[in-house]
DNA sequence: CATGAATGAGTCTTCATTCAT
DNA sequence: AATGAATGAAGACTCATTCAT
């Protein structure tokens, strides 16, 4: 408990510029508290062991992001980022089916650097804590909203596509994403059980079920599509 | 900020024996710590915020529970034994389906005493901080064990009865769990968009998809077996 | 360190009288309470500890003394008044030489029952502590005063018989007295090393040097004289 | 009783590098510390007092010590050092006989600087608190055995060179320690009638009475020899 | 830019004492 | 006599934030 707080990265490297340098050392913070906050819990992060995590001193958390609170919007900013980027990047082509989109989706949601463990643990922590909710919300709030919108639309196109008339694009689109959330969740409380690969089928099981004529429903062709 | 803080309910009441006014203040502690957790988050809930919720000085809550740990560890294993119960008592009649078990589990998950915003406030809050999470595991492991067993057992005969060879129960059955949770985390984050009723129907819904013998598939009929 | 304290006595046994009962139970009071001190200090001992060793509850400390420091008082006043009477059973005798006198002082001093581990800490515990130092001088500052006046008459005496002329009978007293004192210390503080008869050999090895005339000088006559 | 506790010094003074304020700091509060002990007891020694005393932040006894313990520890390595380092330069000279090095220990341990009735009440503190006795144990057990080692060492010497053979240097050694130490305790719990030098002597006359060959053995001599 | 000493409000926990039963 | 629930003041320790260097 008390062995002193290792340091992510090697102290410093190579500088470029000025401002290179500047966003070097906020990154190197943000990374640092998405750290404690895993290790430790949004309680037990302190500024203290954020600045112990990132190697630097204690004085220059509060310079670089101006409270607690501020960077951990960052943080949550970051993460957020991190999630619409690498979704965005998987949209692009406009050869893409909406199966393809809504794979696009999937496949950024159980991203091996997006569900990495350290990374859930933040959400989570977030989630659970009433007063970093409005944080929260204020921090990516908008960026769930996009997502969500972006799976209404393409179900609504699998749904005309395919004919169905018991769905509801706008009902089954929360319930795919809770279903995600609940997947996260579990891979954070049970990682040894909740890997990250069966996670992902076991959600695009569910869709299958949802969307049969768009996807294979056997277990082996779901495997298949990843 | 600074308002005192009201108590839950009025001082006293007419007492009965020496035990029963024991346990009453136990349960009148563990209720206020319920409530200040939903409003201050596990971070933002003190002892001293606790007890001011319950009426009571300072160091009674450290006589009842030995320390801050006990009493989230109480908290939680309130909670758990609240839905069990809740969840047995529907599940007592021998003539009762498969299909009615399953509703059983569904019922209680979002029964109205259950998923007060409140205790969906306490669960994620255990769930997103990491050094409660041990204190979770620990108190309502074996509740969460024990449910997702009988799911699997319910599912398995909903399986065999409908001849689905696609399904594994397993499978299945972590999905619908985790369908919840992520349901449930909805209705904490957005509580006016994502109410309990609608959000029953909206698990219903996906369950109903993914056994379709056994469930209606239109949306009204799901509705109505509400 | 959270194992319960284990009661030193069986609870209760044949009464007789009420006043005996009462005795009794004070009795059971300070024993517990030389224990706790013994083991915890003075800064450990706590009102808990001592009913809790006692074997009673928590209220009749209160009871049967008015306060903590009442308590503390009593503890002195009965280690000083069973170490006061065990000297002067042996001081009866009006046949003894001035030796004989002196002797029975050490021996009451380096007794078993006096020098039981527990009780030396009592003692010093009351000596290094500042605020216990007014209890310690009201309990027994008149025994400590008592027992250095019959030291200096007899040595008066033996100066006298021995018809030395380059010993003060009070600076002798004195010199003897707090030889005792660090010699006790030492036996709490090295239990190991400085066993309660090597320790008495050792102030009539000193006491010896003083007075040869009364004592053999020899090492082995010392022992002897045990 | 409440009255608000005045710093030893005045707050501030010409400061010289970072790390000598530091040690100033540190020292600052090793001192605060003494005075608390010896006026309130180890029991009656907060952090908020020393602190208090000391003219600083209570949060700062905790950064520059790292709780209590730490805190009392360095108390006693500052007085154990302090009492050596006095010794040791007054056993340089490689002229000194064994007598003169016997003194230097004597002169030592009656110091004005040394015996402080601030340091004796600090001293007896620790012997008396169960628990602080493992910190006396590991902060200065060494320095302990250091002193009495050379104590054995002189007195083998002094032995052989009278041609004493009734002597045991180690029993002889060990008793003029726990006189030393019986000595202080009657300075502490009676300053009035024990006074420094009047202890000393007294310490002398025994010693010249278990050595009379190397100390004139008549009172007035060992006044003398102050 | 960066450091880290310093502050002081806030939190958990302990404990002597009281008092209704 | 005896119990033990209840009180509330007090203490150790933490930690976000500031600021002189």
């Amino acid at each position: 408990m008390n062995e002193p707080l290792k340091p992510l990265k090697p102290p410093k490297q190579a500088r470029t510029s000025r401002a290179e340098a500047k966003a070097e050392r906020r990154q190197q913070l943000i990374d640092a508290t998405i750290d404690s906050i895993s290790r430790f819990g949004l309680t037990g992060t302190t500024m203290g062991k954020v600045t112990d995590l990132a190697g630097v001193s204690l004085g220059l958390a509060n310079f670089h992001f101006e409270s607690k609170d501020r960077l951990f919007e960052a943080v949550l900013q970051h993460l957020a980022a991190e999630q619409r980027v690498l979704w965005r990047s998987r949209s692009q082509d406009p050869r893409q089916t909406s199966r393809d989109l809504l794979l696009a989706i999937v496949d950024s949601r159980f991203d091996a650097a997006i569900c990495a463990r350290k990374k859930l643990a933040v959400w989570f922590a977030f989630y659970g804590d009433a007063s970093a909710r409005d944080i929260y919300r204020r921090a990516v709030g908008d960026v769930d909203d996009e997502r969500l919108e972006a799976t209404v639309a393409i179900l609504t196109e699998m749904i005309a596509e395919a004919g169905y008339t018991h769905l509801d694009p706008d009902e089954a689109a929360l319930g795919i994403e809770a279903l995600y959330d609940g997947l996260w969740l579990n891979m954070l409380l049970y990682p040894s059980d909740f890997r990250r690969n069966i996670c992902r089928s076991r959600a695009l099981n569910v869709i299958a079920a949802l969307l049969p004529r768009h996807f294979d429903t056997t277990p082996a062709a779901a495997e298949n599509a990843d």
